[in-house]
DNA sequence: ACTTATTTGGGTAATTGGGGGT
DNA sequence: TCTGTCCCAATTACCCAAATAA
């Protein structure tokens, strides 16, 4: 079912993260964040993604390991992100 | 299965995807998106359609785990769960 | 037939996307 | 490797006034 969060514009991540819009949209580009497409092309990004991100940015351990790249992601296709937001306005 | 033909209207489609009510027009003078017109000339979209396209690429692992996230994502992961996006410029 | 909110239409400024180079 | 800035093209947002929907 829906997320039901809000959508943030390119700009709107960007302020949050205080970087250039083309780094959010980079981001996207690698997958490092989730985004939707307008019809236009577009992106949006989810406020609840964005925000955890955001807090979770605080984090302890930076242990730079290249031997860990799990090059590729389970077909355990999570749909829905965890934290079950019920902010429907 | 339910379709849920529920009809939109343009500031229903505009809020959900967080662009301009006439943004959502243009989608729909442009034939992104399905729309179904009054007698009297106003647009309505079907709400499947809509979650369909919401949905439909905004699809991404969203694993919120920042202690144990890889910096480097590995090489090429041609497991990606969404199609490639067909509508880019 | 009334009012209130939304949608429509055209035009112009701002944002965004993609590629390239610092 | 990652980010900020350049280019140009496309998409989107905000301005107006009139019509439609409920």
């Amino acid at each position: 079912m829906d997320t039901g969060d809000r959508l943030l514009t390119p700009g709107e991540v960007a302020a949050l993260f205080r970087v250039d819009p083309k780094t959010v949209t980079r981001w996207a580009a690698a997958g490092r964040i989730g985004s939707i497409r307008t019809p236009g092309g577009h992106r949006r990004f989810r406020e609840s993604e964005v925000r955890a991100l955001l807090e979770g940015e605080g984090m302890l351990d930076e242990g730079e390991d290249v031997a860990n790249r799990p090059r590729n992601v389970g077909p355990t296709a999570s749909t829905g992100p965890g934290p079950a937001n019920a902010g429907m306005y």
